[in-house]
DNA sequence: GTCTATACAAAGATAGAC
DNA sequence: GTCTATCTTTGTATAGAC
């Protein structure tokens, strides 16, 4: 049960700082969530919170990563769309009450010691923009454009967390990919 | 004295927000840089922490839509290079520990009487892209048209603040730049 | 209106039995 | 490895003198 109970302590922390952000996140939550003792937070993870925060995000990010590995890429525009597709849910989770996890590690108080969960959250970023860049070259895009136009994907998925939450509705994000789209198709063809 | 203290521990606040987050604010934090007393919090915000986080926010949007209001609406392409042109030295400080208030109270643990700071952040979000929108019609954009073009732009620059931070630079920022303003100029010209 | 002092709750972190 | 119990710090919130 060792890696069981680790894998849903990391489970519930991926909820709660979704919900609540880094600094909202308090062991109580997640300890009650996944069923654990108290003490086995530090069992688990010597470095405490931050650790904990870190492994959650670097934990989400691949989770995200993968399904990005998904998108069909018959062409640029095809890619677009596909990744729009694919986080149009998970944006709409944002509107009541959800967010994005690692996202709410990169706003983490950053202190010595404490860099663990924006550098988890620099490299869960990174490793979305190489994936979906990737597919971009798959369909045909040279390297610097795929990763322009990746970058700014990821960009609008962000914000979009942001302002679904902020707004409670998904009106922004459906207007923001009607405009990407465009710019995909409008630059490459659909 | 009075609207001086109120004033500071506003300000302060909003520093707060941007560095720490909503959740990781403390009451200490804002005293001590705005040197106002403990017992203050309570004579000028009754409301506790969520109205100061409301009130912060809320001044917060004021001021940047006031800055929106000033961008040269010679063309729609104008509208948006004078945006990012404007944006760029903000989301630069996220790189480095910042952070947009705005966003942080959006981010908020949302609870029953503790709503106001959602909603503060939903009208400060509202009145940018209205005023955004306003300036693309007036350079000649259908409503339609403008009200898109700006829930993009204000999605991209609460995503620019999020990757600035996580990654601790503003490369994806300017690639995005660049990626929208080929959009506005390839659809409405220079 | 402003200050000092303090109550009360919740957080993170440890110790040690099993 | 897991649990219970507890320490320490920090945070929000209040009371009351000036």
């Amino acid at each position: 049960m060792a890696r069981d109970t680790r894998a849903r302590m990391i489970a519930a922390a991926v909820r709660s700082l979704q919900h609540d952000g880094a600094e909202g996140m308090s062991f109580t939550d997640v300890l009650s969530a996944s069923g654990a003792a108290r003490g086995a937070i530090y069992h688990h993870f010597p470095g405490g919170k931050s650790q904990l925060v870190a492994e959650a995000a670097t934990d989400n990010g691949n989770e995200v990563r993968a399904a990005l590995a998904q998108v069909p890429a018959e062409s640029p525009a095809a890619v677009v769309r596909g990744f729009l597709r694919l986080i149009r849910p998970v944006v709409l989770e944002s509107a009541s009450g959800g967010g994005c996890a690692v996202a709410a590690a990169a706003m983490t108080k950053s202190g010595p010691g404490h860099d663990g969960p924006q550098q988890a959250a620099a490299v869960a970023i990174g490793s979305w923009i190489s994936e979906l860049a990737g597919r971009l070259t798959v369909a045909g895009l040279a390297a610097d454009e795929a990763g322009e136009l990746a970058s700014t994907l990821i960009t609008m998925l962000e914000g979009a967390h942001v302002l679904a939450r902020a707004t409670g509705g998904i009106e922004c994000f459906d207007q923001t990919a009607h405009a990407l789209t465009a710019l995909a198709e409008g630059r490459y063809g659909r």
